[in-house]
RNA sequence: GCUCUUGUAGCUCAGGGGUAGAGCACUUCCUUGGUAAGGAAGAGGUCACGGGUUCAAAUCCCGUCAAGAGCUCCA
């Protein structure tokens, strides 16, 4: 598991050439880091810089000070920075020995506004990362100056819009056993109204983030009393997920699969036999142990320590909370003899695995410590392998596309070839990983390949979205499995009689239900279609003389198997659709005596207004014409 | 797990060493109104939890728990 750090640097390190080819904006953002730390450097002048480069919607510097910056600062960094904005100085470029610049670093002349009494201790530090041969740079705008490749804009007078946006830790050079520095994170954009614009978008962007949603349209729960990142569906969010899970169902029969059902524990030792136990003890809950077991330990004065060894060497028995769904259902296949005539086989489960996630990690409903894979298992020969993928694969894409959504990256997860963390033999990984790169090619969409993304059994293809604040996650996936069915000795008769080991295949469309219904929320704004909104249809009577049509409205819609609910109270129509606007109700029936004589409905939808009126069965047979196509 | 910030009514938040405030939601009453807020009254909180300082703590200090941002991690 451990990183190679020179690989990590390799990869983290741009070549000269690299940077030459920065974008207007990242030398725009790049230099406005810098006009940030020369007023960092005024206020604080024994701040040791560390980075400080463009990222994707702004920048940040890394910042070694005494003092702990809080968003109180940044008014002053801000003031500070705009007077360096109005002196217009120029961005200087400086072409240096390594002595000379060492020199300076020692003098802590670098990142500074003048020599100081410490060196600049990490930038002496970055010079030594600067591969031989390679030019050695100074930036200085005034009477700053910085160990900087550039490039640059031409002034400081360019930095006209800017931000700073927040502050935050980081491990220097993001490793763990390096100290934390502060992260000042900000924002630059070309002029004043793109930087508006992008803040702007920011603030939508707040206005959907699930977590938000979650509470105001009563969807999901967190409870400290049951435990961080532990999902309580309340009623609305459980309608989603139940729609969600029968419209999979749908596609599930059609494609041949078996619903199962499986405990969510087991015993260590189908864990142990399965690699998942001891070797990913951190990232699962400790182990349940039996009420004997433990008496006999705490008899013996048994200590923590040399419980865990006993744990691991299996002399101690004891239950897991399923983190995967693979060993349960491996074992119900394993439970008869199986002909390559039944093959395929293909077990579905909407399976609950709880991993233990470090607490910072944790956030709303993408990453949670107890989830609901749509997950399923197929056991199938070899010459079946790529047709399954593309079964599984095709499955993908027809959640996505109902859904609406185009906006994802397809990844092939390979393994890291310098890590140890993978099961199995070389030759099956490459089999596994020319059968996903195939299927990955008939798909027709475009993907990345990137090492060290696989499964500790098998390489994957992953559906990756972003989230509102622009996250990744990886939400579908399917992985290709030569070792599980290795370590349990799985078997099937083939037609020379001869038993033969099958292929698996783990596939789950949504991912979790909890981190795709977040997504989801995100993707529509809390706007659901009409077949996933929690309520469908809200009849609003204009006054409660029309309460006996209304609910005769409410009561034919129902029957239809439309989710429908009544405003009763004593509200004027505006408020009661303004309620129902907020509720984010996709059709509210405008009832009074009008509709009465006609026997008619007056629509508004929930983004297009007013629609007329329509008969009521005429009205119903739309709404569930739309339910049914599961029309966006 | 680490660093910083935060925790006051169901929700959004104000306040702040002398034992609690607003708006929305809720309950009741008046109003019976045609496409995003009619009016009135009422009820609702050990100010996350546990310690400490103080005559006095929701307020200051320490710890715990939880949330947010980022880093590290992510079968």
């Amino acid at each position: 598991m451990a990183e190679d750090a020179s690989n990590h640097d390799a990869k983290q390190r741009k070549t000269l050439d690299e940077r030459a080819r920065m974008s207007e904006l990242e030398k725009l953002r790049h230099s406005t880091a810098h006009v940030m730390a020369t007023a960092i450097a005024k206020l604080w002048p024994d701040a040791q810089f560390a980075a400080g480069p463009p990222v994707e919607n702004g920048f940040y510097y890394d910042v070694d000070l005494e003092h702990r910056i809080t968003p109180d600062d940044f008014e002053a960094i801000e003031a500070e920075m705009t007077r360096v904005v109005k002196e217009n100085q120029v961005f200087e470029r400086a072409v240096v020995s390594r002595d000379e610049a060492l020199a300076l670093a020692q003098s802590g002349r670098l990142a500074a506004l003048g020599e100081r009494a410490a060196p600049s201790r990490f930038k002496v530090d970055l010079l030594g990362d600067i591969p031989v041969g390679e030019e050695i740079s100074l930036y200085k705008n005034g009477d700053f100056w910085d160990l900087c490749a550039g490039p640059h804009v031409p002034r400081t007078g360019n930095c006209k819009a800017f931000k700073i946006m927040n502050v935050a830790s980081a491990f220097y050079k993001g490793d763990a056993g390096n100290p934390q520095l502060q992260r000042v994170y900000g924002t630059a954009f070309k002029n004043k109204t793109e930087l508006a614009e992008h803040l702007e978008r920011l603030e939508e962007a707040k206005k959907r983030d699930h977590r938000k949603l979650g509470k105001e349209l009563d969807l999901f729960h967190i409870d400290e009393a049951v435990g961080q990142g532990l999902i309580l569906w309340k009623p609305n969010g459980a309608t989603i997920r139940q729609e969600l899970q029968t419209f999979i169902g749908e596609h599930l029969e059609r494609q041949g699969y078996s619903q199962v059902f499986t405990p969510h524990i087991g015993k260590l030792d189908l864990y142990r036999t399965s690699g998942h136990f001891p070797y990913y003890a951190d990232s699962q809950f400790p182990p349940v142990l039996e009420r004997e077991q433990l008496k006999k330990l705490s008899d013996e004065g048994c200590s923590c320590g040399e419980l865990s060894n006993r744990l691991k060497e299996g002399s101690v028995e004891g239950f897991l909370l399923k983190p995967m769904n693979c060993p349960h259902h491996i074992k119900i296949f394993q439970s008869g003899h199986h002909s390559y005539r039944d093959l395929p086989i293909r077990l579905a489960e909407f399976g609950t695995v709880y991993r233990w996630e470090q607490s910072g990690e944790l956030g709303g409903m993408t990453r949670v410590r107890g989830f609901t894979q749509d997950d399923a298992h197929l056991f199938c020969t070899e010459d079946q392998v790529a047709g399954e993928v593309m079964g599984c694969l095709e499955l993908v894409k027809i959640v996505l596309g109902t859904l609406g959504m185009s906006e994802y990256r397809v990844r092939i997860g390979l393994r890291d070839p310098d890590s140890t963390k993978y099961v199995g033999d070389p030759a099956n990984w490459d089999r596994a990983e020319a059968a996903l790169r195939g299927a990955a090619r008939s798909l027709g969409t475009e993907f990345t390949e990137e090492a060290g993304e696989a499964a500790f059994y098998g390489p994957k293809i992953d559906f990756v979205v972003r989230d509102v604040i622009g996250r990744e996650w990886q939400l579908g996936t399917v992985q290709v499995d030569y070792n599980l069915p290795e370590r349990f000795g799985l078997s099937y008769i083939g037609s020379d009689n001869q038993p033969h080991r099958p292929v698996m295949i783990h596939r789950a469309p949504f991912g979790s239900m909890e981190r795709f219904v977040g997504v989801l929320i995100e993707h529509f704004a809390g706007k659901f279609p009409v077949w996933l909104a929690p309520e469908q249809v809200r009849v609003l009577p204009i006054s409660e003389k029309f309460a006996e049509f209304a609910d005769s409205i409410a009561g034919a819609l129902r029957e239809a198997r439309v989710r429908v609910t009544m405003d009763a109270s004593g509200d004027k129509i505006g408020a009661k659709i303004r309620l129902a606007q907020i509720d984010k109700v996709p059709y509210m029936l405008v009832i009074g005596n009008r509709e009465q004589e006609t026997q008619e409905v007056s629509i508004r939808h929930r983004d297009r207004g007013d629609e007329g009126s329509l008969g009521v069965m005429a009205f119903r047979d739309r709404v569930v014409g739309e339910i049914r196509s599961r029309s966006l």
